[in-house]
Formats: C-alpha cells, structure tokens, sequence
DNA sequence: TTGTCATGTAGGAAAAATCCTACATATAGT
DNA sequence: ACTATATGTAGGATTTTTCCTACATGACAA
C-alpha cells in the first residue's frame, strides 16, 4: 500500500521485466515467467514476492500452478505523485517556448 | 540518463524528500537542504550525488555554495514508462463500468 | 500410496546501499 | 597570509539486497 515499497519494487529491472511481461502478454504462471530470466527461479520467485507486497501483482492458484497477474493500482499511485512534476516540468517548456518567441520576435535578420 | 538510474534514485525516501523541498521551494544551497533531515550532511550529499547522476538535480556554484536545482527531465521518462501501463488500468476501469452498468440491467427489484 | 511437477522458503555468500566520522578542497572575509 | 564557511570525498561499519543451492509443501497422476 505504501508508496515507499512500490519504488522500492520497480527499483529492480528484473521486476519492471516481469511487469512488462505480465503486462504484454497477459497473466502467467510463475515457472513460465522464470523461464524468461538469466537467474535461477527461485531467485524469480523472490522478485515476485516482493511486487506481491508492493501490490503490483496478484496470483491466483490453478491447481499447481501459481498464475501471477498485474495489479496496475500502485503504478496510478506513482502517476498520482508524479503529477506536481509534471506541472513543474510543463511551466519549464512554457517558459522556454515563450523565450524563444521573443527571440524570433528580435530577429530582425541584422547580424 | 538510463532509466534504471532513475528508478534506483527514487527508491529511496531520502531522496524523494530531497526533491520534494526542491520542487515546493526551490533551488537551495546543499547545506540548507541538509538541515532539513534527521542524518550527517555528508550523507545527504551522497543522496544529492545519487540524483545528480541520474540527472534529476543539477547544481550551480555560486560562491562557496552550491545551488541545487530540480531537473525535472527525468522523470518525463518515468511518465512515459507508465504509459502503457495507465492504459491496463483504464482498460480495467471501462470493464468494470461496464459490468456494473449489466448488473444495474439485470437488476429487476426481484428477490 | 508413490512419484512427479510447480512453487515457495531457509540459510548463507557476495554485492550494494546507507550512514557515519575524519579529512580534503575551495572560496570569502579579515 | 590566516581563519572560517560550504561542500565534497575517503574509508569503514552496518544493514539490506540479490542471488544461489538445498529443502519443504501441496497438488496431480499412475
């Protein structure tokens, strides 16, 4: 729920790899998505924990299997905390573009 | 500039505070910052080190101080990683409207 | 029931992050 | 030149993360 353990989670490429593949290609069960790693599944297994906990993803027990799913709710969390930036950043382009208005308007072509 | 720079930088607390008080009042001198957390300076001066290097700070010397400034580029990229990831969740969102607009159909008065 | 498959967990080694104090550097003021 | 101020960097202790192999669990299949 916290925002810290959801930075936290997307802080590791290997967990932002299984997002995407969760997110590209649907839910899938643990082993296959392990498959797709250069690292032991164990070692997948603990990344998937920790986006467990951050409420990234969720799984759904099929028999044996584990099917592993994206839970997109936290990453709104982090939109929600980029927004004040992203004005930030767009009073910053607004400026610039203004600078270069008035510097088209000076050019006068004289050199 | 890479991506993972600026996920790993934001993973931390510390350093998301750092931005913050940049973001609400401003580009300050290091040792200002600094007064603000309950750690040594030195410390925070490797937090700023970290976000220089992701490119989400930058500083000017003025004198003997060192204004720090938000740059907030960066985290534009994240934005945009988050993408595809907002369209999940509204695609998500439109189904459950959806699903609840069939239910209020069916919903008769009956029982 | 016995064996097999999918998965999680324990325990530990190695690497990385975090935080400290001491020190180095560079600028400003006297 | 000397001192004070603002800041970064070195070196090291401690904690956390990451990754491994070995083992535990729980469901299916013969």
């Amino acid at each position: 729920m916290s925002a810290d353990h959801v930075f936290a989670a997307l802080a590791s490429p290997a967990r932002r790899e299984l997002l995407r593949l969760l997110l590209e290609e649907g839910g899938q069960p643990a082993g296959r998505l392990a498959e797709r790693f250069d690292m032991s599944r164990p070692s997948v297994s603990e990344h998937l924990k920790v986006l467990r906990d951050a409420g990234l993803v969720a799984e759904t027990r099929k028999g044996r299997e584990r099917l592993y799913r994206l839970e997109p709710a936290p990453l709104m969390e982090i939109r929600d905390w980029l927004g004040p930036y992203e004005r930030f950043w767009r009073e910053k382009l607004a400026a610039l573009s203004t600078l270069l208005d008035e510097m088209e308007d000076d050019d006068d072509g004289s050199r």
